[in-house]
This record gives structure tokens, sequence and C-alpha cells, in this order.
DNA sequence: AAATTGATCAACCGCTTATAT
DNA sequence: GATATAAGCGGTTGATCAATT
């Protein structure tokens, strides 16, 4: 009855990406697309799920993807995304250009959360530490769909409800309903204000079409076609350390040197891709 | 120098939402 | 409208490296 799993767990591998594997796929993609994940690995030649290949394209291998530590602004504006949203993950990210989900999420609890902190503001309600009373924050409707919310500090104040109903068009949300979860507002002054929230309206806007402008665009554009060229496939490019197809990625002046600043110098981890 | 602890981040899991039939 | 399937999302885990003891 239930849902099948997404793909069939034997024979599908697990773990790191290779070099490899990530050369299959950014050649893959960048020649036919992603028509359908689960497709993909099969026509990839990828012994992965294809929700593997969909998370490591999206916020791995894109090469619209910036690398390296968020830089003061965009840490700000993920703050004051994060009060107006909460754990809206994608939403942030997606006003955030070459920056993924994943990674802002990986910053917020890692960075983010402890800056907080030491300036004495509570990262969930994003009000003063001191301030925070028995009544502070939602303390409403748990509404949380997902488990122990003990264990989680994180509630992100009801929003979730918010953001939930928008509909799938991302454009105005029903607020009426929605809205009426009353989160105590301690962002949003005032809850069911939402709708008056210019930030909170643009956030609910159609993403602009992909190679529109962003709304802040720190990222240098990226030449997807360029891209292509490089990622051809071996006779352009010797795949053949696991650092080099990287390297050649930034030579060929794809993305920015973030990519290499960041991760392949700094980073020097053993993961997979991740040289 | 070795062991322990903490920080970071890629990847996975399970759930929800959207879409197709 | 009901059901099945695919995609997307957010929370969590695990591997790795760095810092500390």
């Amino acid at each position: 009855m239930g849902r099948q799993p997404c793909c069939d767990k034997l024979g599908v591998k697990r773990g790191p990406w290779t070099a490899e594997e990530d050369r299959k796929l950014i050649n893959f993609i960048l020649t036919n697309g992603h028509c359908c994940w689960r497709a993909v690995p099969k026509l990839a030649g990828l012994l992965r799920c294809g929700k593997s290949c969909r998370l490591r394209w999206t916020n791995y291998l894109r090469p619209d993807l910036k690398r390296g530590l968020l830089t003061d602004a965009e840490e700000q504006v993920v703050i004051d995304l994060h009060a107006k949203l909460g754990n809206r993950w994608s939403k942030i990210a997606a006003k955030l250009p070459g920056r993924t989900d994943n990674e802002i999420k990986n910053h917020w609890n890692t960075h983010i959360k402890k800056k907080l902190i030491k300036m004495g503001i509570d990262p969930v309600t994003h009000e003063p530490l001191d301030r925070k009373t028995t009544s502070s924050g939602p303390a409403t409707t748990s509404q949380s769909t997902k488990s122990d919310e003990a264990t989680k500090e994180q509630s992100p104040q009801n929003d979730d409800a918010v953001i939930r109903d928008v509909p799938a068009d991302g454009c105005s949300p029903t607020e009426s309903s929605t809205n009426t979860v009353s989160t105590g507002g301690s962002s949003s002054s005032g809850g069911g204000g939402h709708d008056q929230d210019p930030l909170v309206k643009w956030l609910l806007e159609e993403e602009p079409a992909t190679g529109d402008e962003a709304w802040l665009n720190f990222t240098g554009s990226v030449d997807v076609d360029e891209f292509s060229s490089i990622a051809a496939g071996p006779e352009l490019l010797p795949w053949d350390g696991a650092t080099d197809w990287l390297l050649d990625y930034q030579d060929f002046g794809l993305g920015d040197s973030s990519l290499v600043d960041g991760y392949m110098v700094n980073n020097n981890s053993s993961n997979g891709a991740k040289f």
C-alpha cells in the first residue's frame, strides 16, 4: 500500500561520491537535463538512487553554485529571512543565488546560531534571550508534524503553517486561514501581518526564471555552456585525478574562485570528490 | 605522541507536497 | 475523488579533520 521506495536499495551505492561518479552525472545532466531523477542514475550509468543524484547535483555539482563561507551580507540575509520564515531553508536559499538549502542549514546550525546566542539573541525567536519569558516564542499550536519537538530547539514559530499553505504557484498565501496561527509574532510583529510585510510578500513571490536577475546576486554569473564543454568528457578533460576536474573547472573560468578558495583548498577532507 | 572532544559538512532518511493516471 | 508515483524539503547522522588535553 505504502509508497514504494524511491529506489531499489539493493545494488544501490551509498556514501560519498567519487570523482568518476560526479563526472558521469555532470555529463549526463548537461547533455540531457534531468528529465526525471528516477531515471537519471540508470541512464547515466550510475549505481545510485535518483534521490541521491538529485541531491548531489543540487548541493554540489550545479555549475552555478557558490562555494565557501557565507559572506556577512549573506549571513545577515539568512538571519533576516529566518526570522520571518523559520527553518524554511529552501525558501531562504532561493533568495541567495549560488547557495543551497543544505549549505545554509549547515551554516545556520554551526555558525549563525552560536553567533546569535553569543549576541544574546534567541536563534529561534530572534528575540533577546533575557526577554525570553515563558510566554515567549510560539508556545502555540505545536503543530509540528515532525516528531519529538523536545529534542529540537527549532520550532519555526508556526510560520511553518503559514508557508505550507502557500499554493503551489508560490503566490499569495491564503492568508486568511493560515496566518491565524497567531504566533505571538515574535518577528512578524502582530501575527497575520505577513501579507503586509514586504519581505514576506517578496519571499512568497514566484521565483524568477532561471537566468533572471535574482534579488541578491552574490555570485558571478556562470555560463553553463562553458561548463558543459568542460564536463563533456575525458576527451576534453583529464578526469584522472580527483582534484583535476574541479581545478580545471576553475581554470576554465567557471564559477568563481570560491569554488576552490572555499573548498578545495581550505577543506582538505577526503570525502569523495572533496579533495 | 596519543587520546579525546568539538566542529564541520556531505549524504541519508522519512515525511510532505505536487502531479499523473 | 482516489490512488500511485516522483520530487522536494527539513532533520539527522556519520565521517573526517582540527583543536585541546
